[in-house]
DNA sequence: CGGGATATTGACTCTTATCAATGCCCGTGG
DNA sequence: CCACGGGCATTGATAAGAGTCAATATCCCG
């Protein structure tokens, strides 16, 4: 069960949350906002619902999953974050959401406070935090016109869709994560998930070269299938 | 805190009577991004998706619904904005969404330059714009959870709580939305909602004086059975 | 190689959608 | 003032899509 034995450097984590680790970036003194550097395992949190905010994070490697959940565990996962996107903004002191690596993932954690007093620089800084979420808030409006009202195999579509346009290759796309997470993001389950896969998979949209490679054999016939 | 009095004082300069809801507004003196009063009927358009951006909107009184829709003709609302609410950001030229009033509407119309370039204040304004982006934001991922996790009598409960919140009265709730619009709010059809009405009536959480005048009899069960 | 996690597939259930009929308001005009 | 009409809402019967439960199958990873 304790597979993996941290890659990492510096603040580097285990994956388990059992050894309370100290998720808090304690800055090596940084003036002026430098970011700190920061590793987490597979399946490692880096921040909890509820637990005290004050940094924004880079991702530079890897994939992180952000989440919310019911009293009862139900979960839904509001986004992926890539290489290159940053997450974790929040808008009072405490995160209203949960991040978690989903495979291997380097972040840096920027001090929310460091960006918003950081001389004359910061109103630059704010204007593209501001437009940052702005994007943000556009996704997560298209993410609820296909929570409500797009059916299972048109959120598979439009999912193998925008993965693949945040990769390379816009012919085989390499799934960083498990069925019961994208099951979590579409709000389906696992099985359906697994059903929509085998039925692209018959209508010769996609060939699946294991679970988690996918070849996208017709794009065009995708899209038109997302909506 | 600068920020609120700062964006306070801009957002709030004098309004102006221009009554023809030429949907534009033609900002008669568009110096330091004074806003422009506007007035919208029942239904009518203040902004469609894909139309040129620009502005950004203040609600004076009355009630607006944000909306997407798929080819077909699928309707997800994304939010109901009330007097106090802004709304209509957009991180490009172009709206992502369209807005309409729910019932006769005034709002301010405030241009989206003027507030990022009005001089020393504008930094103040754009750290709230952020603040309230990551509103947004966060309140959007909210409903993620209840579109992608809840049932349909959870998402009626969770409304009418929402709803009720943001109300003056914390017992008896006026409801400005026909029930196809609260369907189109909670990824649901009309006939799902009338049910969910009648079944919480049934459970003794609610009365129904008429179909848009709702008693919440007991809020803390209603609670209860949101998630 | 072997074993646990992950994924697929099948049988069946259940919630919500769909289709359809009826009822209820409310504003308008006779 | 009442009757009419149209939009809105409720209710019912049935169907369809996704969920649940359960039995393999497959893939990594050690």
């Amino acid at each position: 069960m304790l597979t993996q034995s941290a890659v990492t450097q510096s603040f580097h984590l285990h994956r388990h949350p059992s050894f309370p680790p100290s998720r808090k970036p304690v800055a090596p003194d940084s003036l002026h906002s430098a970011g700190v550097s920061m590793s987490f395992g597979r399946n490692a949190e880096i921040y909890a619902e509820g637990e005290a905010s004050g940094y924004v994070y880079k991702v530079v490697s890897g994939v992180v999953r952000v989440s919310n959940l019911l009293p009862d565990g139900r979960r839904q996962i509001s986004a992926f974050h890539m290489p290159g996107d940053m997450f974790g903004f929040e808008s009072d002191e405490v995160h209203h959401a949960s991040a978690e690596a989903v495979v291997p993932t380097k972040v840096i954690a920027y001090k929310w406070q460091g960006l918003l007093s950081a001389g004359p620089q910061s109103n630059g800084v704010v204007r593209e935090l501001l437009r940052l979420t702005m994007i943000g808030l556009r996704q997560s409006r298209e993410h609820l016109l296909l929570l409500g009202r797009k059916n299972a195999l048109e959120r598979l579509a439009a999912f193998l869709l925008d993965m693949t346009g945040r990769s390379d290759s816009k012919v085989v796309l390499d799934l960083a994560m498990p069925r019961h997470d994208i099951a979590d993001y579409l709000g389906l389950t696992l099985e359906t998930v697994s059903r929509m896969f085998a039925e692209l998979k018959d209508l010769g949209t996609i060939k699946l070269e294991s679970a988690r490679r996918v070849h996208l054999l017709d794009p065009a016939k995708l899209k038109s299938m997302s909506a």
